[in-house]
DNA sequence: GTTCCGTTGGAACGACATTCCAGTGACCGG
DNA sequence: CCGGTCACTGGAATGTCGTTCCAACGGAAC
């Protein structure tokens, strides 16, 4: 009896989903961050084994890919309802938003831009902020240019605030984001004056602490610059 | 003797450097990218077993720090040699340069950057950029915000086209960036005009086959929303 | 010569993604 | 009702990874 020897499987009451196993890792990754998906915490939480959940998924790749556009899809549409000439300000804080709720997602999205860039996400990502750019009566051949633009920074931007406060969670409940970011401001502070001038004095005029306010600011930096090559 | 035995172990000629140690990783992510780097394989290619190495590194993390860290300071040295008024241009094209090199850069960049902003990395490249926003006489109350902006589309960019260059190859020898862009292009021309109007819009145009051109018009659309400004 | 100690590298460990497959139960033709 | 099919399950097995462990080496110090 060296042969196959196989405890009785417990079934489950009601089949699973692809649904059910997107939320949940949706959920594992919000709380235990990217290195919490995995196949085995899944299982657990879906109370089943690998097996079954790659019957309704082909791999993990295609789990992130299938999690990222739910959230981005729910981001951009809530925002997307509202006027027609929506002002760029909603989409950016709509994106903005949703990574600092769900900071795994901007590593992902930049990684799933670069890499398929006719995809399901880069396409409604694209299109969302590029609305905006129109709405702007930017020249038609600056389109893409002014888009990426608008992209890149909303995504660095966002993504950077989010690790912040991931940051800032992870030090325990008794920093909060205020305290991390002056002592950032602090060990800028200490850098040689030499090799490190602009650092230096961006720190001793201190960084600002409204994150939000400061990441609009970049917004409207980079319209300036669309629409001040209107009048060219 | 069930006890250990151990085979005799062929001692290396000349002792092993961390210097050594991270050039042949960096060898390692240029030809096999991020997910060839391993320690069997750099164990391989040192001709030692992975031990060793932990001897003179902490981890799979601090390899990757140091290897950005090296990349990244050769790329800025290499520009700041020049006029002390550097023209931005310079040291976007520098770090692009870097990460059409090493593809691999740009996602550790954004990695390090939001998980790490004290650090070595870091800080090089806000300097590296930030005086360049100085030169360009933007009012000090804009510094942190300009610098930002121009960072994170640096990064996304620069990043995006390594990606598409690393795709295209990965094609096989017989496709080129032009005919890899054209397919993108088709892809998006076939979207939902009700759904899509914009992306559409701009496939119709056909995208820019002048990647590096494309990059600096970026570049020149951010600095002038920085110069602007300044007038206000 | 003996004793260290910095250094090495092969083996072992635990966790991971993924594959494999024996089983289960709802449905279907008869 | 009943036998068989098949979509679906979940536990075990596989191979690779990062990392740790440790017996052994060789030069330096004594």
């Amino acid at each position: 009896m060296t042969s196959r020897t196989r405890k009785k499987p417990e079934r489950r009451p009601s089949p699973l989903t692809r649904e059910q196993i997107i939320e949940a890792a949706i959920g594992l990754l919000d709380t235990a961050g990217e290195s919490g998906l995995t196949f085995r915490a899944l299982s657990e939480r879906l109370a089943t084994g690998p097996g079954a959940i790659y019957w309704h998924v082909a791999g993990k790749g295609e789990l992130l890919v299938a999690a990222t556009d739910h959230v981005v899809v729910a981001a951009l549409s809530e925002v997307a309802g509202a006027e027609p000439t929506g002002r760029i300000h909603d989409v950016a804080l709509g994106l903005f938003d949703a990574i600092e709720r769900h900071p795994w997602l901007a590593p992902q999205l930049t990684a799933q831009i670069s890499h398929n860039p006719a995809g399901s996400v880069t396409t409604c990502i694209f299109e969302a902020i590029g609305r905006q750019v129109y709405a702007l009566d930017v020249p038609a051949s600056s389109w893409f240019t002014a888009t990426s633009a608008l992209m890149h920074y909303i995504l660095g931007a966002a993504g950077q605030n989010a690790a912040n406060l991931a940051l800032v969670r992870s030090l325990g409940p008794d920093t909060d984001r205020d305290a991390y970011m002056d002592s950032v401001t602090a060990i800028w502070k200490q850098l040689s004056p030499q090799e490190f001038p602009f650092a230096r004095a961006v720190a001793d005029q201190g960084l600002d602490h409204d994150d939000r306010a400061q990441f609009l600011a970049g917004i409207d930096l980079i319209a300036a610059g669309l629409t001040a090559r209107r009048t060219d």
